[in-house]
DNA sequence: GACCAGGACCATT
DNA sequence: AATGGTCATGGT
């Protein structure tokens, strides 16, 4: 089985991958000290464990030069010069403290994009469980992993693939409400009205409009995607918990509008406002 | 059994 | 510009 070591130093990789990005990474180290993590990266399955001297990874199948995990990871940039960018302030300072390691992952925009529009009030175990059902019923499946025929891993969905199924087929999957959603996405993905490799070459403010004309798809859900999937590091996605960080945090006792909270978050923290998000939500759904 | 969840959208004030 | 209801579903 291909294996190749990425020695990478100060990332924190069960923080990541258990950081609300991603929704198909398992835990998979039983007893062992170490972080070991079973996921899915296009159509690969790979395993990774944290040990000292960097991540290792290993996947079934060809591996070719391993750009595509070092990508998915974006284990190559300087997370330090990143963090150098943060606004000097105690709650930037103490949720850096409190997430040492944590990174922003870069994945594919269509499995980004249907993760999020399933995202819409849901905790991310459900998501999980959202994701999980579509990829099971719907997805390729990934041969050359069959321990058990039952737990056969299986890509997630193409916009083709989830184009040609019906509302009733796909809320079978406990999605409720964003059924019509993911559907009326994938038609107009897999139908070429919508096109997500020309979001690369835009703005981020034209791509924010672009994703938000999609059925379902808000500032926040569009921000995540020109986060986590094109890698726009000023997108600045505002859900619940990070709302509650702004608030708490920054503007105890006064009570700020929302549009001034809006004004405070796209110009406060800099040109890599992305990560810091990431770092406050992540410390306000780990503390404690 | 309430309450809430990585919201978006539409109808009222 | 600011609230309020609605949409499904299940974990805590």
């Amino acid at each position: 089985m291909p294996e190749t070591i990425l020695p990478v130093r100060d990332y924190d990789l069960a923080g990541t991958l258990d950081s609300g990005q991603v929704f198909r990474w398992t835990r998979s180290d039983g007893d062992s000290p170490a972080s070991s993590w079973t996921g899915v990266v296009g159509d690969r399955v790979v395993h990774l464990t944290q040990r000292e001297d960097g991540i290792h990874a290993e996947t079934p199948g060809s591996a070719g030069n391993w750009d595509w995990l070092r990508h998915f990871l974006q284990s190559d940039v300087d997370l330090a010069s990143i963090l150098k960018t943060f606004p000097d302030d105690e709650p930037m300072r103490r949720a850096v403290a409190a997430c040492r390691g944590l990174r922003v992952l870069r994945q594919d925009p269509w499995e980004c994009l249907a993760s999020f529009i399933l995202s819409s009030t849901k905790q991310i175990v459900q998501i999980r469980q959202i994701v999980a059902n579509l990829c099971d019923c719907f997805g390729e499946p990934i041969i050359g992993n069959a321990r058990r025929p039952c737990l056969t891993p299986h890509a997630l969905p193409s916009a083709e693939k989830i184009a040609s199924l019906t509302e009733v087929q796909l809320r079978s999957c406990k999605m409720g409400f964003r059924a019509p959603n993911l559907l009326a996405a994938a038609r107009q993905v897999a139908g070429g009205q919508f096109d997500l490799e020309r979001l690369r070459t835009m703005s981020y403010a034209d791509a924010l409009h672009q994703l938000m004309a999609l059925r379902g798809v808000g500032k926040k859900i569009g921000d995540c995607v020109l986060l986590f999937a094109y890698g726009f590091d000023s997108a600045f996605p505002v859900d619940v918990w990070v709302e509650r960080a702004l608030r708490e945090l920054y503007f105890p006792k006064r009570r700020p509008s929302e549009k001034k909270l809006r004004h405070f978050a796209a110009t406060h923290f800099g040109p890599h406002a992305g990560y810091a998000q990431q770092y406050l939500f992540h410390y306000m759904r780990t503390k404690r």
